[in-house]
DNA sequence: TATGAATGAGTATTCATTCAT
DNA sequence: TATGAATGAATACTCATTCAT
């Protein structure tokens, strides 16, 4: 049930055709005949279509995060660390366009505010990286003092916004300038 | 234009209706029942559920642009007047919880991408406040000389984020907390 | 109650509003815009749109009638008169596109049905110029001796579709080519 | 072309219901439930109700061509010919009066106008068989040497005009009275 | 008589979901 | 597991008609 290739299709299917056309926007029919299966097909995998794009979410929560493990500086400063963790962000949002709009979308919905819940207050269970960076960063005073909800409306708002514009074609953003952008994202929360 | 009351009420049901269940969520009958007139009454204020949908944004950034040029302080520094404008906007969000899910859910949607470059890329008719002080802000070199997009992600980035948390219940913000958002943002912008 | 202006501002504005677009395709609301008048108004001189549609249609038969008896050669032999009276219908009908749409529209909706019992059977009352020409045309054996709808159809079958055809500009008929016509129809009713 | 019951049913609903009632009196709603399927079940089958009306048309224009070319006499003379056609048309008519009517709105309504032009001025491509019987009549100087369009009116306009009123009840045709009709016609026609 | 704002029943069409195969 | 035909509730919008002024 895990790994077919029709569950993967779908899958596929729903993330481009939601991303371009919203959730209204991609009927189950659509989503079908794009991942070339029959209509019927998606709720053996599926329930429904709050479940389909629940999960999608989920897969594209993982990947970000995986991104973000991998070569994740663990035992640089605190500077470089959150400098790589935001970089890693931007950039996957900016190379996988599809991926960001779908997040958009997501965060954006009634689905989203739970996740948002768990990111701001923190995970009840293990801390995440970010949640420990800043922890860290507030015990070695190289942060502000400040809760952990704060940091990441500083860190990840100017990101979130910058990557959008980029993405609609709106704004042309070259390495520099993301350099730059982090640079004074780290002003923001640095002591 | 026509100051009717029931064209009133329909801009107030539907802005109530659409911020809670989202513009899918908010069907025309539902409208019309909530402020109290008959279906085909929607359709003698406003063309179509866009032009509504259209309305009410205009109407509600109309206001806000009021409150950030209420008390302006024209004459005083930078810093005082990004401070004004970044904590108006920041009051006025979390006095108005319905308003501003309005036009978050407008922002994320068709019908928010030409808002969008407008504001990112700055007006192409007269300057508006923002633009101006962010000019003001490279000339005087109290401010980082960056394209006016990027000052835009960095000052509303945060703010929304937080906004929308608070509006939402998941963080609850106090005076303090929102002095302190606003200082780190200006630390983010400032030379 | 005859004669106001609105009235017949009321009458034009419908012929013409339902000539181009059919029953359907003209609102109440905009006929009573196209007169000039308010939507309650047309209410003043009329029932509903039914009664508004046919007296629309009266008023135009009446029009129609009135053509054929003016200068009719009464006291010419049957086939100048039967010349003149499909001369003078179908010249009607060319010079009168918008009378002619709208009566074709009328013949071919419920409302026509009734017109058409008439015509065909014979009015029970005074008989009309055509039922007489043809009754007198059969008494001199000048014409085939048949039922009175047969003439009917012989004479106005055709023109009603050459008039058809012109009116909608799929053919460019002249003076010549219709009295070719009605020349043609003659032969199918003499004897 | 699927030659599905429900398709079927769907299309015999829709013929039955507009036949009687016209276009604007056959809702999509009534259509279903008489065919006995769901009301989404007709989109299954036909894009639109314009698509739906559409076809209709022209499987009816396909069994009346049908109809004239079985038996259809080609070796005997032109009039026979002639004869044999615009009695399989009368008959058809008459025989079939829901397709009659059908037809007849079909015909007096936009989509007709394109049908029209084709029967009037000559198909482009192969000639159909009134076009050729015509066309012929002509070289063996029988039928009068005049445009298509003039012949088709002459022909077809009292047919059409007697079937209607056959249909509608207000005149009851026998076949010697068919037959008078079509020598009559003839009459116009020939030379 | 004249108005036009207000009405609400009625329409074509969409789409998530089901179920017999 | 896989299908896709079938469903019917839901939706935006129209328009003849009414009625308070």
């Amino acid at each position: 049930m895990k790994n077919s290739n029709k569950r993967d299709d779908i899958l596929q299917a729903a993330l481009e055709l939601i991303s371009e056309h919203g959730f209204h926007g991609a009927p189950m029919s659509t989503i079908a005949e794009k991942a070339g299966v029959g209509a019927g097909t998606i709720y053996c995998y599926f329930k429904s279509k709050d479940e389909l794009i629940i999960e999608i979410n989920r897969i594209l929560e993982e990947k970000i995060l995986l991104a973000i493990e991998k070569n994740y500086p663990f035992n640089k400063d605190i500077k470089e660390r959150f400098f790589h963790l935001c970089k890693t962000v931007f950039m996957y949002f900016i190379t996988h366009p599809i991926h960001f709009r779908f997040l958009e979308q997501y965060f954006h919905s009634p689905y989203g505010v739970s996740v948002h819940k768990e990111r701001i207050v923190g995970t009840a269970g293990e801390p995440n990286i970010f949640q420990k960076l800043v922890k860290q960063g507030i015990e070695q005073k190289v942060i502000k003092d400040m809760p952990l909800f704060m940091h990441f409306a500083l860190a990840f708002g100017p990101i979130i916004i910058l990557a959008r514009n980029h993405v609609l074609g709106l704004i042309k953003l070259d390495n520099v300038q993301i350099n730059q952008a982090i640079e004074a994202v780290w002003d923001a929360i640095k002591k």
